[in-house]
RNA sequence: GGGCCUGUAGCUCAGCGGUUAGAGCGGUCGGCUUAUAUCCGACUGGUCCCAGGUUCGAAUCCUGGCGGGCCUACCA
């Protein structure tokens, strides 16, 4: 249907203020200006979702709504949203359709409500998995191949690679409605965001909180490159074979040993370590133990070396030296600081090249002497589950380890070369794990060896080369997180998240156990680091800016950097050859060379986005970001990075707020019908067009906002969407299609004055409360940031509108005059409202109907439902008593209908009478007044509402124990008991005349007790919760000569349907029919002819006309036909 | 290994201290219907993952297991 606007230029007005409502910005074609009889569009009930969503995007371009739902609206309320950039390097999949349909949410309700919600798209460019793709796509396996290639030819195939697949994401976002600015997308490698980047580092950097240290991370000695945590995850190999070694660290007359250690008798005493990597103990530079446990000192034989002790904590005292005897004990705190003999004298091996810590940094020692003597120190890290509760610590090996060094102040050995050969001993040369077994060897001839095993446990090795990992101590460059730590965990307090345990859960603990941010990376395309370090004095200086950069470059140098044509590509390997001068002693300063973790990009993005702080634009506005969304996945990668450097720049006084974002709601992940995430190595990536061309982006749309809570994984299947079109949105389109099919026949106006209050029925006026208390549930579960919780009623309510309200108003509709001016106004304000309400929801069919039934016929309202307000709760409609009055008359229609089922006697078949019996005599007097209404739905001529039935129901009656608990707390067993043994019918008189009921010594209000009816013969009944519905079964002839009269008009109903015949074409009708049906038919005549519009009704031996079908009434033959008059 | 989430009908999910645990879909049967691709009713289908505990009362709260998901991790 949309859009049915000819083609014509669109005239721009001058943009007027939006304080209280949207005026329109464009003129329609004069035709359609005031012209209240022309009608609405006819709606067939038959559309094509699919389809129809075309013509509306088409409609949204051509009339440049997105564009015109921000800058309509005023630009100091500014609500702002900032885009998580997607790294385009592959297809998108279902999974990124649903972060980006809620991230859609949010902004077009803030539009509605009066907000400016700019909305700027990202990409995210940088990073490993761009690298991999391509060193995949040219067939390499490392590094080596990269630098062979050359690395300006690899960063021209990432650049390229990037964008590949920016077009399909581009194609998908637009398909499925979300609005995002994605012609001036923010681009990670562009300069200007690069620039910003630097800006950071040299802000950091200049406020102490950038340094450069080793830092322990997992290596590929075959790649020789770091691998990411993502990489490593992909390598976890179960039930790896590894050495495990017990080992003897002996002391001796200058450990400065206390006497418990007894070492003044002669027998040879030792420290038993555990580990399973032989390879790194030639980096050994202290043991570490639990300085709260209790160590035991085990005196035994060995077959070997004779009488011998060993120390070990005292829980590990069976499982390590089975074959002891515990001398004595002591405090894990009397062996701190104690000397022991190293293993390997390797401080002396050559290659090696001893460092130490000072404080918290490795430095050269100013001569061998100053090295630290290898010692035991006190580490919480140490447990007493496990090996000998000591540990042995090679700083350079283990990020625990390192940081036992830092701490304790410790020597630094790194025995092991960048490719994992081993420098010196008897693994020299070799390959690390390749070496164990000679180290093993070794450390048993030399008596060292206590025990030796294979042990199995989880081990990562290299994803793509299959290498075992290696972890090493390497040279990094750390942001200094852990100085703002506190403050980043109070700004974490000011965050609301969605949902909830995220804050004080992952991220909270997250913060609670920040370490500084390791930043660098060595690669080759990303952001270059702006560090420059002078090879003579160390004297390091961090560029923020270009200008600056050409500046202080040495004359030509940066010349790659800078083109002929003034554009700059700050990229290695460009930026790798600009030397700069030492201002401290003229030597020569070079690029350090790694480039930035990718999160550091993103993490960037407030600013860069907006080349802050070189373009002083949009910044200040935007930030923190009202609103932002990702999966949970995102925790520790985005939500993490925007937050820690908000807080950095905060803490340097550079940026005005110390969060980045006031609002994030996080998504849990899309599984596939096994409940496995979708992945693509897995295979199981549901290819989004495939479901948006079958069914349409609102119901993908609807099904990701109701299918559970934003933060619940959800199993997809293209099944369960077709499910909610069929449910939820079709039911919608039936009831507008209705409405419009009769509107346009009663010639209704929209413009016209609204019928006085009096003229409502109790139905309108019903369905107008449910409608308000929807729209205020809406509105509140939205400012909560609550998408399913907001869904969900108006599911309810369009579920009430179709099936209650339209069903029961169906011949109001026909019948004209105010009754029926009064059920089209209502049922037009619950169409448009429910259109407005699911305007940030289902954007496509909420246009649709709110361009057919408002824009294109009400002149002074917005062209497109985006442009439009929020709806406003009516207050003075919602009568709570009214819906659950009428809540009530549902259930007990339920109820009527159940006990028919029981009868058996179908709802066309009319009965005397249906007796209800409500809780309460408020609840009586509201069924009694909606009698009708119910006799209409149970096919009965009379309603009784009583709270005694008489003699018509049996009772049983049951304990209220809500109410009881708390008051007879363990009694409560008695007194049911008492209740089952008591007559039921004498306690419900004393109900029911209100008396105090006794019953096994206790005493019992009415309230106290519960009453369930079951009917007596002639009636049939249902009961529920205390509520009951009994129908009279009697079928008196009468009845059933009128229900066999309904039963010809619903077939010749049938008939008429069959032979194509319009809904107001008049017919003649000849029928024969044997008896009982043949009177009933004659009986009822009049009606039957009525009912099916005959102007004819009569019983003919031979009947013919156009249409004829033999029935087999209840048994009967009856033979019908009609011809149209 | 640790943290967080999660486990309710064949499927997708509500319910999160209170009477007989629900909805939708599916299946079977019946009914309604000239807005509907709809709708209504009945039937079918549940050791509310397991085991303890708290409580008058537990799907719901606590503890401990088990399964699934995510994140994280060389506990030597």
């Amino acid at each position: 249907m949309v859009p049915r606007a000819p083609a014509h230029q669109t005239v721009m007005q001058t943009p007027v203020p939006h304080q209280h409502g949207v005026r329109r910005a464009f003129s329609l074609p004069a035709r359609m200006q005031r012209m209240p009889a022309m009608p609405f569009s006819p709606v067939t009930s038959r559309v094509s979702f699919p389809e129809q969503e075309e013509r509306i995007l088409a409609f949204w371009k051509q009339h440049d709504v997105f564009k015109r739902s921000i800058e309509e609206r005023p630009a100091d309320n500014v609500f702002s949203f900032f885009e998580g950039p997607p790294t385009a390097n592959g297809n998108p999949g279902i999974h990124h359709v649903l972060a980006r349909v809620f991230k859609d949410l949010v902004p077009r309700y803030r539009t509605m409500r009066g907000y400016r919600v700019p909305r700027k798209g990202g990409w995210d460019t940088h990073g490993l998995p761009v690298e991999l793709e391509v060193e995949r796509s040219l067939g390499f396996s490392g590094k080596p191949d990269i630098e062979a290639y050359g690395v300006e030819a690899f960063n021209e195939k990432c650049r390229e690679s990037v964008f590949k697949y920016v077009s399909e994401w581009e194609r998908m976002t637009d398909r499925i409605g979300f609005w995002i600015d994605t012609e001036h997308a923010y681009v990670t490698y562009h300069p200007e965001y690069v620039e910003s980047c630097w800006w950071i580092f040299k802000t950091l950097f200049e406020g102490d909180l950038m340094f450069r240290d080793f830092r322990v991370t997992p290596h590929c000695p075959r790649c020789q490159t770091s691998l990411s945590s993502h990489e490593i995850a992909l390598g976890y190999k179960e039930d790896t074979p590894d050495p495990g070694v017990t080992l003897r660290f002996r002391l001796n007359a200058s450990s400065g040993a206390s006497d418990a250690l007894r070492l003044d008798d002669g027998v040879p005493t030792s420290l038993l370590a555990w580990t399973t990597t032989p390879w790194t103990l030639s980096g050994n530079t202290a043991l570490a133990v639990l300085p709260e446990a209790t160590y035991a000192l085990v005196e035994r034989a060995d077959a070997h070396l004779g009488r011998e002790r060993v120390v070990v904590a005292e829980p590990r005292v069976a499982a390590a030296v089975a074959d002891g005897e515990v001398i004595a004990t002591l405090p894990g705190t009397a062996l701190v600081g104690l000397r022991y003999e190293p293993l390997y004298e390797s401080t002396t091996w050559d290659g090696i090249d001893p460092l130490m810590f000072v404080d918290g940094r490795t430095q050269k020692p100013k001569s061998a002497a100053d090295l630290p003597a290898r010692r035991v120190i006190a580490s919480d890290h140490v447990t007493t589950d496990e090996g000998t509760g000591i540990l042995h610590v090679a700083p350079a090996f283990g990020e625990d380890d390192y940081g036992m060094g830092r701490a304790e102040g410790l020597m630094f050995l790194q025995p092991v070369r960048l490719d994992g050969t081993l420098i010196g001993g008897p693994g020299d040369g070799l390959f690390a794990k390749v070496a164990d077994p000679p180290i093993t060897q070794d450390l048993r001839e030399r008596g060292l060896l206590f025990r030796s095993e294979t042990i199995r446990h989880t081990y990562p090795f290299c994803w793509r080369c299959d290498t075992p990992v290696l972890y090493y101590a390497k040279p990094s460059w750390y942001i200094r997180t852990t100085a703002v730590a506190r403050d980043m965990v109070a700004g974490n307090q000011r965050i609301h998240w969605v949902p909830e345990h995220i804050k004080d859960g992952r991220f909270g603990e997250w913060l609670e156990g920040n370490i500084d941010w390791a930043v660098s990376r060595e690669r080759y395309w990303g952001t270059p680091l702006p560090i420059w370090v002078c090879e003579l004095c160390e004297h390091t200086e961090v560029i923020g800016a270009y200008d600056e950069l050409f500046a202080r470059a040495r004359a030509g140098t940066a010349d790659g950097v800078r083109k002929a044509d003034g554009t700059v590509d700050a990229h290695r390997p460009f930026i790798d050859r600009v030397e700069l001068d030492c201002p401290q002693c003229n030597g020569t300063m070079r690029r350090t060379p790694e480039v930035a973790d990718a999160w550091f990009d993103s993490g960037a993005m407030p600013y860069a986005q907006f080349h802050y702080p070189f373009e002083q634009n949009e910044f200040m506005s935007r930030f923190p970001a009202d609103f932002i969304c990702e999966a949970v996945d995102q925790t520790r990668g985005w939500f993490y990075t925007l937050h820690a450097l908000a807080t950095l720049l905060n803490h340097t006084e550079d940026v005005p707020e110390a969060i980045a974002y006031r609002n994030v709601v996080c998504l849990g992940l899309i599984l596939d019908g096994e409940g496995q995430k979708m992945s693509k190595s897995r295979g199981n990536v549901v290819d989004p067009w495939s479901v948006l061309n079958a069914h349409g982006a609102d119901a993908i749309r609807w099904y990701m906002y109701t299918a559970s809570p934003p933060g619940n994984s959800r199993r997809f299947s293209t099944d369960l969407v077709a499910e909610t079109s069929r449910r939820f949105l079709s039911t919608l389109w039936n009831t507008y299609s209705f409405f419009v099919t009769y509107a346009n026949s009663a010639g209704f106006d929209p413009s016209g004055a609204k019928p006085d209050a009096s003229a409502y029925s109790e139905l309108d006026r019903w369905i107008r409360s449910e409608l308000h208390q929807t729209v205020r549930r809406v509105t509140d579960a939205l400012e909560a940031y609550e998408p399913s919780e907001a869904a969900r009623p108006i599911e309810a309510f369009v579920e009430q509108l179709s099936n209650w309200y339209v069903r029961r108003s169906r011949s109001r509709f026909r019948q004209g005059g105010a009754d029926s001016n009064a059920a089209q106004h209502t049922l037009y304000e619950c169409l448009v409202t429910v259109s407005k309400l699911l305007a940030p929801f289902t954007p496509f069919i909420a246009e649709e109907l709110y361009r057919n039934l408002v824009a294109e016929r009400v002149s002074g309202t917005a062209d497109s439902v985006h442009l439009a307000m929020w709806p406003e709760v009516d207050e003075a409609a919602i009568d709570e008593q009214l819906s659950s009055d009428i809540a009530l008359v549902q259930r007990m229609v339920s109820l009527g209908r159940a006990a028919r089922a029981k009868a058996q006697t179908k709802v066309r078949q009319p009965l005397a009478s249906a007796v209800l019996v409500p809780r309460t005599e408020a609840e009586r007097g509201a069924l009694t007044r909606l009698a009708d209404q119910i006799a209409e739905e149970l096919n009965v001529k009379a309603v009784e509402v009583i709270t005694d039935p008489g003699d018509r129901l049996a009772y049983t009656i049951r304990p209220n124990l809500p109410v009881l608990g708390p008051r007879f707390g363990a009694d409560v067993g008695k007194v049911r008991g008492a209740l089952q043994g008591a007559d039921a019918a004498a306690i419900v008189r004393a109900m029911r005349a209100g008396d105090p009921i006794e019953v096994g010594g206790f005493t019992l209000a009415p309230t106290d007790i519960l009453v369930t009816v079951e009917a007596s013969a002639g009636w049939a009944a249902q009961e529920e919760s205390g509520y009951a519905a009994l129908v009279d079964t009697t079928v008196t002839p009468e009845l059933e000569a009128e229900g066999l009269a309904r039963e010809i008009v619903r077939r010749l109903q049938d008939l008429r349907r069959e032979a194509g015949l319009d809904v107001g074409d008049r017919i003649r009708v000849t029928y024969r029919a044997a008896e009982p049906v043949a009177s009933a038919l004659a009986t009822h005549a009049a009606s039957i002819a009525e009912d099916t519009l005959a102007s004819s009704f009569e019983a003919v031996a031979e009947p013919a006309g156009e249409a004829r079908s033999v029935e087999d009434v209840d048994g009967t033959e009856v033979v019908l036909a009609l011809s149209r008059v």
